[in-house]
DNA sequence: CGGGCATTTGACCATCAAGTCGAGAACGCG
DNA sequence: CGCGTTCTCGACTTGATGGTCAAATGCCCG
């Protein structure tokens, strides 16, 4: 590890390889997010980025690698927020954070969200077996750790699994569905900061510990 | 209106007609809801419909007609079960059983829910006038009834619109995302009746009146 | 039963889109 | 400068796919 060949080498990749590289998985989030895997055109993707289709190839071997490569590179971001729950934080207070974090994400990147759903809705053929490892093993952890929170009291018993469950489908709604809701609200303005009050209202609630019997 | 030509004939459309129409939009909504408009293709519809090609553009003049037909006969079903809610009901009574019944569409009607989050993640090119018209006054009208039963102190002060934003996130996740919750939860059966008692307490706890401060 | 309308299909066409090829331009580096 | 490597693209090939057409078959009803 760290060897000279890496070392000596300060861009094995060139700088202009990493930029165009990063033009194009730009390009393709746009398109891909926006039509779907069999709806997005690789001539969509090439002007996006402002290269010929060939160059496109060039970088890519394939309109699935550039999905492929999407994807993965996105489930990290996708999975960061549930890492940061804190098992020493105040309970309810760290998953407030989450479902916040989780909203944030929803507002600050819709297509990467609506990129996400796409594939779970065609049944995770490309990440499939990263959501069985990965994802798994993180909400089974964390889930373990809400257990652990509702036997010391310290949040009402919920179903832990799915407690995540209502918490990505809250938050993702926005970015997924954003379309509905803008003609169901009818105003063009994000309806972020009303959500983000409503869902933080909703989960803590929810949390509260009874602590009428014990 | 209501002239001989309509009635004399007691179905101006044969019965094989309608029977080959819906099993044509049987096959389409299978394909549609899993590959999505574009990556459908009337191959595999006409098979799936055990006709042929041509045959299928006897009944539909294109692939689109067929999509719209399916989408804006699904809207009436879609809508149906918010439109239950009863102004003279129990109010958590009420909203607890609309979650139920959404919940339900979930499980019994999972292509359909696909199909529609499809449309609305590709920003509802199809259905958006009558989401602006009939979905828009559906959903001001129940928020209405919902601001009066807040105003009764039946119900705790959540932002209507985005209770019905979460209930319809929460719900049609189950079907949506049915491949990422298999994977999470790791075994197949279907975990309806666990989603169905979470969404149950989740719902009626965000609803519950305060009575501690008037 | 027979004329006419509805239904069905094999063969075909046109377009679109993924991917290939070979040649040329630009760049790094001695 | 010179030369190999990297990068770029116009033109092309190939397969898939939406849609057409004309001919054949079935079916209703007088």
């Amino acid at each position: 590890m760290a060897d000279s060949a890496t070392r000596n080498r300060p861009r094995k990749v060139s700088r202009k390889r990493t930029e165009t590289t990063e033009r194009i998985l730009e390009a393709a989030l746009d398109v891909f997010s926006r039509y779907g895997f069999r709806g997005a055109t690789l001539d969509q993707i090439s002007s996006g980025a402002g290269i010929s289709k060939p160059n496109l190839l060039y970088y890519f071997d394939s309109k699935e690698a550039m999905h492929r490569a999407l994807l993965t590179r996105l489930l990290d971001t996708w999975l960061d927020p549930l890492k940061t729950l804190d098992p020493d934080g105040e309970p309810i207070e760290e998953i407030a954070n989450y479902v916040r974090l989780k909203l944030n994400m929803a507002r600050d990147y819709p297509r990467e969200s609506r990129l996400f759903a796409n594939e779970i809705i065609n049944g995770a053929p490309v990440i499939r077996s990263a959501l069985e490892g990965e994802l798994r093993d993180l909400v089974n952890d964390k889930a373990a750790l809400m257990e652990r929170w509702i036997a010391e009291g310290k949040i009402a018993a919920v179903n832990p699994r799915h407690l995540i469950f209502s918490i990505w489908a809250t938050t993702q709604h926005y970015a997924d569905f954003s379309a509905q809701i803008r003609l169901v609200l009818d105003r063009s303005d994000d309806a972020f900061d009303e959500a983000a009050e409503h869902l933080d209202a909703l989960f803590r609630k929810m949390l509260m510990p009874d602590r009428g019997q014990p």
